[in-house]
DNA sequence: CGGAACATTGACGATAATCAAAGCGAGTGG
DNA sequence: CCACTCGCTTTGATTATCGTCAATGTTCCG
């Protein structure tokens, strides 16, 4: 099985076999944890940033009148707390959506490690960079799109980015989201996503069943809503600084 | 009239006198711009992070049907494009809110400045955090509270981040954001803004007149916002190992 | 003074929320 | 193996928040 984490480095950066397995020397200990587990942080997870090898999870906001938001979904590959201050408080909480494999990484490990390949560092940034076009992504998503829309536009995001860690899947992905997970990405109520759902079902663009999406007509989705993955794309740090250090 | 951005970094380190003045040094030729200007992101830019030392701008997103969403209000002491690739393509366009003085530091100068007082480079990282948690409320912001929640929190939002660049305000903020612009930061319409801020006046909460925001009652606005600054508190960064991911 | 940008108002319409009930499906235990 | 439950999905009826359209006021500025 190939290792999310080290595919998304791998996108963002050109990394060699030693950069590899140190890597993935890391990722050795993976925890297993369920679906709908909470997974609070404290203690040992000051110091480390987890990251999502398998599975499905969400970072989110309760308000004092009980409503959710979801205001990152964490696929495999992406790192959570990643953006936090180590020693803040955090705000949000997370859930997984699906059985996950987590596994933390050290910010000391992670560190040393771009002290020894600086070709690691630029690839983290990288990463940081997309999670925050991501969520800008969301908030143009939930203020500016209807429901139709945004519905379509999640599909495709989450589309490209299981794309960049497994290029295997073409049209049918492992989508673990309830009707009620879908509303509170999305800002919505579980009955109104319900509808619009049967709408994108009726249209022949998507199969949703038993978590697994089918995609028929991603171009169209891709049309309704507005979605260009460019925002997402990885690229490869070509700063001239870098590049000297790294033919060095 | 002291330097905003200097003000934004020593609440979340403990600077000397050396590390002041450098920091000084970088700001000392800003550019003055004026109010609805559009500045666009290309050749210098790619290799410095605009900062705003006065004045209020905004980054935004439009759509095909050329709605637009703005994603981040950029206060004084703000940094922009400093989340993403140094070399990364901006699907994001910036435009001042009012006259700004905005000045261009160098990635490099930056970068050489950490090197020599780590202290800044931990204060820049708490920056980038509270970037990322206005962020992530913004969604919760847009995606789960009504129009009046909205505004209140925005308002609460506001009034604390430029609290932390310039402690003389009380209860009175300069805010230069027509209705036009509040519906495309809120995902509202003008109309509908019109309506909710007469209520908020009604109520004896705000009173906003010739861009002048006179708060009334804090209190009640946090209330009805659900607003806890916890989540935008600078913190004193106190692990070492956490520095990397700033380097650019 | 004149014009442009911005704010306000009213009437009407549409998207999405709410409430409530019924259906479905997978896993559990008797 | 079948009833039973629990979580999830689907449906219908009704409501409300917010959007649209269009006109009128107001303020600011050259």
């Amino acid at each position: 099985m190939s290792n999310a984490f080290l595919m998304r480095l791998m996108h963002a950066a050109e990394l060699g076999e030693d950069e590899i397995q140190a890597i993935e020397e890391l990722c050795r200990q993976p925890r297993e944890i369920g679906a709908k587990k909470y997974l609070s942080r404290d203690g040992d997870e000051m110091h480390s940033f987890p990251v999502v090898l398998s599975g499905w999870a969400a970072r989110y906001q309760i308000l004092r009148n009980g409503a959710r938001q979801i205001t990152r979904l964490l696929l495999p590959g992406d790192a959570f707390y990643f953006d936090c201050s180590p020693n803040g408080i955090a705000i949000e909480e997370v859930i997984t959506l699906s059985p996950c494999k987590i596994v933390n990484i050290l910010h000391s490990d992670m560190r040393r490690l771009i002290d020894r390949f600086p070709a690691i560092g630029e690839a983290m940034r990288s990463y940081g960079c997309m999670e925050n076009a991501v969520l800008a992504s969301w908030v143009v998503n939930v203020g500016r799109r209807d429901a139709l829309e945004r519905m379509a536009h999640l599909v495709c995001e989450a589309h490209y980015r299981l794309s960049l860690v497994d290029a295997n899947q073409n049209n049918q992905i492992y989508f673990p989201l309830t009707q009620d997970d879908l509303a509170d990405v999305l800002g919505l109520t579980p009955v109104h996503i319900n509808r619009k759902l049967q709408q994108l079902r009726q249209d022949g663009l998507i199969t949703l069943r038993s978590k697994q999406l089918t995609i028929h007509d991603l171009r169209t989705l891709q049309q309704i809503a507005g979605f260009d993955s460019a925002y997402l794309a990885p690229r490869v740090q070509t700063a001239p600084e870098r590049l000297w250090v790294i033919a060095a």
